[in-house]
DNA sequence: TTTTGATTTAACTGTGTAGTTAAACCAGAC
DNA sequence: GTCTGGTTTAACTACACAGTTAAATCAAAA
């Protein structure tokens, strides 16, 4: 017998990422999706019997992704400079290459938080190690004291809310000019690090 | 004869605001509104004609409450550092008061961009008063140089992110503990502001 | 008292959508 | 050749929702 195609799941999966992402749950359609996936709706249904089911699959697929690899690298045992600039670097090229992703995954989570609690039961995500590691820091005066948790909040603010705010930063600061925007998320790379370390190290 | 209740234009859209915000275009109901304004569905067409005429009194409203003000502050006439201290600490006062609005425009912002434009076109918003000050200052060589674009996004990221962020960031840093999470917020008026000098400011 | 406009009631239209069903088709496995 | 399971087709149900309509009510203004 045929076994499941796996490369028709795959492809529903990716349909429904990308009309999920960019119309939010309320504003996706099975009919839209199954189209984009070159099948028709009574497959849809087939492979994924509901669309709260298709949704769950997608999202966790994009929460899984971008959520944890944060702390991964923010977890690993660089020094704290290094650590930064390679967080800032990666993340922003990751997001580049995905930059509907944030925007869908915080609208998804303020519009239904329970799943929330249902999804970080499975992926572990402790901010923990960095914690100690930059109080560490402070204790050896090699850095400004700040709460870590700050330190973290300011990581991800810079990183991602460039992508969140795209439409609105670009046309007041860019007039609309989407090379310009690339562009400036490009340099962003090194200026976002900068910013923090020289906020952060020692005068 | 009886004059147009301004009171009852006043409650739809105050419960529309209400219901738009949570829930967003697609997710609001019509009938959810005409009941959180306590009138019914043929009165609410009565004075908006339909869903979208509403949403867009609702959006508009919102728009030009949060994003002009930004601006306003940020090209007054005072010194550098004390205009960043004066608007991270009323930016995040006015979120605090509004946490769901930034949210709410960033992803209706992101579903139809073209609404911006339109919109831009009444309110103006000018970033090059701000930027002049900065480029002075590091004439002057007060401040290390820097791109006012790049201090502009992160002034906001570091002001907005919280908020957006928050149900990912509230468990993730602060077990779910909404009173820490307050408190965080609020010491955050003078942290984020530090954080910005420091990293700015002349060794 | 008459007029006028705000407001309600309740039923209705029309449409879009999730999900179902049944029959048929097709290709590989046995 | 038959069986099996992925796949299509097309029609269907059931429902939710935006928007409409018409008639009635009510209160204030004239």
């Amino acid at each position: 017998m045929k076994l499941t195609d796996s490369t028709t799941e795959s492809s529903i999966l990716e349909a429904a990422k990308h009309v999920f992402v960019f119309k939010g749950f309320e504003g996706a359609r099975m009919q839209e999706i199954a189209d984009e996936a070159g099948i028709n709706k009574a497959l849809l249904h087939y492979y994924f019997r509901s669309k709260d089911k298709l949704f769950e699959a997608v999202f966790i697929d994009a929460f899984v992704k971008f959520v944890p690899t944060i702390l991964i690298t923010l977890n690993s045992n660089s020094p704290l400079f290094r650590k930064i600039e390679v967080f800032v670097d990666h993340y922003i090229e990751l997001l580049s290459k995905n930059p509907f992703i944030p925007g869908f995954i915080l609208h998804e989570l303020s519009r239904n938080s329970e799943r929330l609690s249902k999804i970080m039961r499975t992926v572990g995500l402790n901010p923990d190690p960095f914690s100690e590691q930059v109080l560490a820091e402070i204790s050896a005066g090699s850095i400004n004291p700040i709460d870590p948790r700050e330190l973290i909040v300011n990581l991800l603010a810079l990183c991602i809310f460039p992508f969140v705010g795209k439409p609105i930063l670009k046309i007041v600061l860019f007039k609309n000019n989407e090379e310009e925007y690339a562009e400036f998320l490009n340099k962003r790379k090194q200026a976002a690090a900068q910013f923090i370390i020289n906020s952060i190290k020692k005068a």
